[in-house]
RNA sequence: GGCGAGUUAGCAAAGCGGUUAUGCAGUGGACUGCAACUCCAUAUAGACCGGUUCGACUCCGGUACUCGCCUCCA
């Protein structure tokens, strides 16, 4: 029985998709106007962790990822390079595809873009003109009005009378009040824009994924999730603006992730202490940085450092050790022990990844043993690390390729050397083959003697 | 100030009202020519103060501290 936990009602809950079987999940993806962060990889990695769970468990999933590609910062990035804006969201979009194809992000269903949605975003401004909810005061933009709808601050825990206090005007803006967030933005000199029953202009932000949303999924569809920065304002006003147009509740269960953190503070555009995702795949595999993410329970925060990325790779070595040199094509997982019982326990419980880790390293060591007794039972215990693995994202790669990345060393001098230190031993010369041992391991190679012979890897 | 989350062994990170989380690091041992890998064993926890209970890291209350949101941010 799956559980998550929603946001909205903050406790976890037995999830129950509105159609059985299907499951309709939109997720705040990236606005294209910088290479991604970590903060953007815990996001995705969470995300694609969560799809391929609910798969794994039969659903039809339609996962839907929105791109913002128009707004204020895009802008701004395409002035200062000389660049239109398309031409710069469109080179973000292809760095962020391949970043997350790294990550072994599976590609969403959907990916729509907000400007490929201008006229669906207009048609609901003016429903909600029509309706009340949102005014036009001629200077180009529309407003929502935040205290028409009454459910607003429902899911952030925001009270109007205490967000009033900090709010303010912009010089330019002629709201109603000071909490009214804008729907359209009248478009200023040299500016994209798109025409509009209220002028030239382009969306505010907020709207886009009200109207994506209605359009890929429905009214009303099951999970919704992103970062968790966009509780509020944003996901506050999707359901402010959703709700009120289409007199429906927008979605069911709000997932969010945790914040990945720096020195004990938050990863962040504003604070500058970012990490691009392009910058961590210099230094570790990718596997490595996706082993890391899922190392914590979604919703807690990480830290990121060079500890815990090296911790990330140690911990995922053992793992695809153990996986080393079994044959696995074609052989079914062994079934019915209880690890696979028991990752599958932690992972409906709001998909507690470190959980189903811990099980995966107590299979892997009941492995480790059962390889003593022979390749069978071994390969069919191998299978099923291969598979539950699979169901995080990790562990599908050959075990003896990941072993020997990193390094940028000749293969050939390697093998060389081993047959050189065999020579030695086998002249029970051990000086030199102790020699040849770090002569290698000075080189990151590190040698394992086993009753096959002898093998290598990289040392992390 | 308002709202929310958290504080677990050297480090990271989970579950759980009574029985080993897990991984890394440490210690002892097996294996090995010696190592590495692997296996076995083992020490080190639950911020603080109260309460409930036969029994609390786990429930309740309070205190301290940390972090997040309240402005663009995943």
């Amino acid at each position: 029985m799956l559980q998550i936990y929603n946001t909205l009602t903050r406790k976890k809950e037995v999830f129950k998709p509105i159609h059985e079987g299907e499951v309709r999940m939109y997720v705040c993806g990236m606005t294209v106007y910088d290479l991604c962060h970590i903060g953007h990889a815990r996001v995705l990695v969470s995300f694609d962790v969560v799809t391929r769970y609910l798969r794994a468990k039969g659903y039809k999933v339609t996962y839907v990822r929105n791109i913002t590609d128009v707004d204020d910062k895009i802008i701004k990035r395409a002035n200062e390079n000389g660049e239109t804006f398309t031409a710069l969201t469109e080179r973000m979009i292809a760095e962020m595809h391949k970043d997350s194809g790294e990550l072994g992000v599976l590609p969403p269903d959907a990916e729509p873009k907000a400007t490929a949605y201008i006229a669906e975003m207009q048609d609901m401004i003016s429903t909600l003109i029509e309706k009340g909810y949102a005014y036009a005061p001629g200077n180009g933009d529309v407003y929502y009005r935040v205290h028409k709808f009454d459910g607003y601050g429902k899911l952030s825990g925001k009270i109007l009378e205490e967000l009033q206090a900090g709010a303010r005007i912009g010089v330019d803006e002629m709201k109603e009040d000071p909490l009214d967030f804008v729907l359209w933005k009248g478009a200023k000199e040299g500016e994209p824009y798109w025409e509009s029953p209220w002028g030239n202009g382009r969306p505010g932000w907020h709207i886009e994924c009200s109207a994506m949303g209605k359009c890929c999924l429905g009214e009303t569809f099951d999970i919704h999730g992103g970062g968790p920065d966009l509780k509020f304002p944003h996901h506050e006003n999707e359901i402010a603006q959703s709700e009120a147009a289409n007199g429906k509740t927008f979605v069911n269960t709000w997932m969010h992730a945790g914040a990945v953190r720096v020195d004990n503070e938050k990863m962040s555009k504003s604070l500058g202490n970012f990490f691009t995702i392009r910058e961590v795949l210099e230094k570790y595999p990718a596997e490595v940085v996706r082993y890391f993410l899922i190392s914590s329970q979604y919703r807690s925060p990480i830290n990121y450092s060079e500890d815990s990325l090296k911790e990330a790779g140690v911990r995922l070595e053992r793992l695809y050790t153990a996986l080393e040199g079994l044959n696995l094509d074609g052989v079914e997982p062994e079934r019915g022990t209880s690890y696979e019982e028991r990752f599958h326990a932690a992972m409906e419980d709001d998909f507690n990844t470190p959980e189903a880790l811990g099980v995966l390293f107590e299979l892997v060591r009941h492995l480790n043993k059962a390889r003593k007794d022979g390749e069978a039972n071994a390969a069919a215990l191998g299978a099923l690390v291969k598979e539950l693995g699979g169901l995080l994202g990790i562990l599908q790669d050959n075990p003896d390729a990941f072993l020997k990345s990193g390094g940028d060393v000749d293969e050939a001098w390697i093998l060389e050397m081993i047959e050189k230190r065999k020579a030695a031993k086998a002249a029970k010369d051990f000086a030199e083959a102790d020699r040849v041992r770090e002569e290698l391991a000075a080189q990151g190679v590190q040698l394992k003697d086993t009753r096959e012979g002898t093998t290598w890897q990289i040392e992390r």
